[in-house]
RNA sequence: GGGGGCGUAGUUCAGUUGGUUAGAACGCCUGCCUGUCACGCAGGAGGUCGCGAGUUCGAGUCCCGUCGCUCCCGCCA
């Protein structure tokens, strides 16, 4: 038999029960955390949002101790009772309420439940996808309540901030044009225009830029966005952007902004202060450094640069990619000499893992290159590698060689790959970082066009707008263009926009673009530039990377309360799913059944 | 689209060279227990070894295929 919640009403919450309610007379709602049946004395850890808290079940109290037996795990109950101090030897120090207990005067049974599929008091922690399938017991667990209510703080702090900065909050369409530049789209068909279709946003990017030339001066967004592109651990199909962007700003003042907010919030959240400004460095030095423009600064090995020493090398690999006008890199592991065979071929996995053919290596003893590829180097190139890497006794030296692309690729991996495995990176730093002057365009080689290579309504450098005219110079182009980065994670992404119609032509030009293809994608957009568009810019931090870094999860899937899997399905309501025929019909969509499906 | 890992009670796992009745812990059920806090003790129920096909006298174990999850590359700001 269950109670009703009648009047009852909850007075306190479990997890806030310390010496000051000792004799207070209080009602708790919750669920079993757990429970421990002596017979006649019933210990229930019961649990809410707020934590957990002792309850004690007396044989005094006939009625209320019958009714406890029946009590099991994430039952549903609603406990009025007295808070008393524990006697000194039966204090719990590993419980923050340990020191006290509610003994237990009457009791209302809520709801039962069944046995759980997954445990929530965390013993044993079940495969992901049963947890996926049960989020919300899942959701139950501490740890992962913890990183929910820290993205809700966050999301907070940031309102607050943004508002005292002068920023409007402003909702953009959900339901929007489809730009088939960037990522795929996901589409919406109309009913009412037979064959059309909405696509939802990749971003808000168009709309915010529309709002600047609208006068509103400052708005931010919590913007959901959609992209229909594979997953990764830190890459969702829909994923939430601080959407952010600003009337007659400077980088330099986008970057205030920024730093302003994270220093904020990592002060109200986990109170560490942040050292601002936050560095800066040229996406070329980044490259060149760290061959990522993303890099993980919490630890050197830093590439160094070694084609000029080997520029007549007789070693195939080496003369193979300088000419053909790549380069030799190298970066020092520490201590690394004494590898096996087997340590250094896992390296080079992961080299081939990214593109690379291979990894060539050496190492240091005595002051002298020896092993590996040693013996295909003549003494001027030892000597030269051992003074610009700065090796040491012990270390080894790997190389890339190849295109520049591959290059940076395969040594980014690899350092990260060290990193981890000599367990060079201080976990507690937080380590923040500009990237900016980004080339505007790439050449995509498949394709045989040029790109941008971050988005096409960027301002270019006032200083490379002569680099315009011809094509060979194209590539020397940088935007107005910054990424923030922090422990080798991409956060945000940013630009000063391209608020001159005349500049906006040029990109399209170097794109490729007819006057149709343009008119059609973009008319309403290059129309609303043409009447009186202020400068501005903008930014739009990944919220659910800034939680996991914050709440340091591996897993984008930790800091969302209802995510999918990396096939891009919700477990737990089995979404996508087949619709009825009558649906598609109205769409004019061809019927697709379950077993056509299939 | 490609590559790696995983899949055995409700859950987490073990399972020998291919061998006869597939085990453990937690959870669940029953009983006992007045200071437990991962309570304890005694007993019990619970299995399509992901699915399919094959080799074999015999398959959880070997081969092939397939599905699901996961990590990475491609893709993606």
């Amino acid at each position: 038999m269950l109670d009703l919640i009648g009047n009852t009403k909850r007075t306190h919450y479990c997890g806030e029960i310390t010496w000051e309610n000792i004799g207070q007379t209080i009602t708790l709602m919750g669920h079993v955390h757990r429970r421990r049946d002596l017979g006649n004395l019933i210990f229930i850890d019961m649990r809410d949002v707020s934590g957990i808290v002792q309850i004690i079940f007396q044989p005094e109290n006939e009625a209320v101790i019958e009714k406890a037996h029946r009590l099991r795990n994430e039952y549903v109950l609603a406990v009025t009772g007295t808070v008393r101090a524990r006697e000194e030897q039966n204090v719990n120090k590993d419980m923050p309420t340990g020191a006290v207990e509610v003994i237990a005067e009457s009791l209302l049974l809520l709801n039962e439940s069944k046995p759980l599929p997954v445990q929530v008091n965390e013993k044993l922690l079940a495969e992901e996808d049963l947890r996926l399938q049960y989020r919300y017991l899942d959701l139950r667990r501490e740890r992962l309540q913890r990183k929910i209510i820290m993205r809700h703080e966050i999301v907070y702090a940031i309102r607050e901030y943004m508002v005292k900065h002068r920023f409007f909050e402003i909702e953009t369409p959900i339901l929007m044009k489809s730009t088939p530049e960037g990522a795929r789209d996901y589409l919406v068909p109309s009913r009412i225009h037979r064959g059309k279709f909405f696509a939802l946003p990749q971003s808000p990017q168009i709309y915010k830029q529309l709002l600047m030339i609208a006068g509103f001066d400052r708005y931010f967004q919590i913007a959901r966005c959609f992209r229909d592109e594979d997953l990764r651990a830190d890459r969702q199909p829909e994923f939430t952007q601080l959407d952010v962007e600003m009337s007659f700003v400077t980088q330099d003042e986008i970057f205030e902004i920024l730093e302003g907010l994270m220093k904020e919030l990592y002060k109200k959240i986990l109170g560490i202060e942040l050292v601002t400004p936050f560095p800066r460095m040229p996406y070329a030095e980044a490259m060149r450094r760290y061959g990522s423009d993303k890099p993980d600064t919490r630890f050197g090995m830093e590439l160094c640069d070694v084609s000029h020493i080997l520029s007549k090398s007789e070693f195939q690999v080496f003369n193979g990619a300088l000419g053909s006008g790549g380069s030799v890199r190298c970066i020092v592991a520490p201590g690394c000499a004494g590898y096996s065979r087997k340590q250094i071929d896992e390296l080079t996995d992961v080299a081939k893992h990214v593109g690379g053919k291979g990894l060539a290596f050496c190492k240091v003893e005595n002051g002298e290159l020896t092993a590996g590829i040693s013996k295909f180097l003549v003494d001027d190139e030892k000597a030269g590698i051992l003074s610009e890497s700065k090796a040491n006794d012990g270390d080894l030296i790997l190389f890339g060689a190849d295109r520049n692309t591959i290059v940076f690729k395969v040594l980014d991996a690899v350092r990260n790959k060290l990193a981890r495995q000599l367990d060079l990176i201080d976990q507690s730093k937080y380590n923040f970082l500009w990237i900016t002057d980004f080339p505007l365009f790439e050449y995509n080689e498949d394709d045989q066009r040029w790109e941008t290579a971050h988005h096409m309504f960027t301002l270019p450098k006032a200083e490379h707008l002569q680099y315009f005219d011809k094509e060979e110079d194209w590539h020397r182009i940088e935007g107005e263009l910054y990424d923030l980065v922090c422990n080798g994670m991409e956060l945000s992404s940013g630009s000063i926009r391209c608020h001159r119609p005349d500049i906006q032509r040029k990109i399209f030009d170097v794109l490729g673009f007819t006057e149709e293809e343009l008119q059609e994608k973009f008319g309403f957009f290059l129309r609303a530039l043409d009447y009186g568009t202020p400068p501005h810019g903008g930014i739009a931090p990944g919220i659910d990377r800034l939680v996991m870094i914050m709440s340091q999860s591996d897993s984008i899937r930790d800091v969302i309360p209802f995510p999918k899997t990396l096939k891009a399905v919700d477990l737990m309501s089995e979404a996508p799913s087949y619709v009825s025929d009558k649906q598609l019909e109205e769409l004019y969509l061809e019927i697709v059944s379950e077993d056509q499906g299939k």
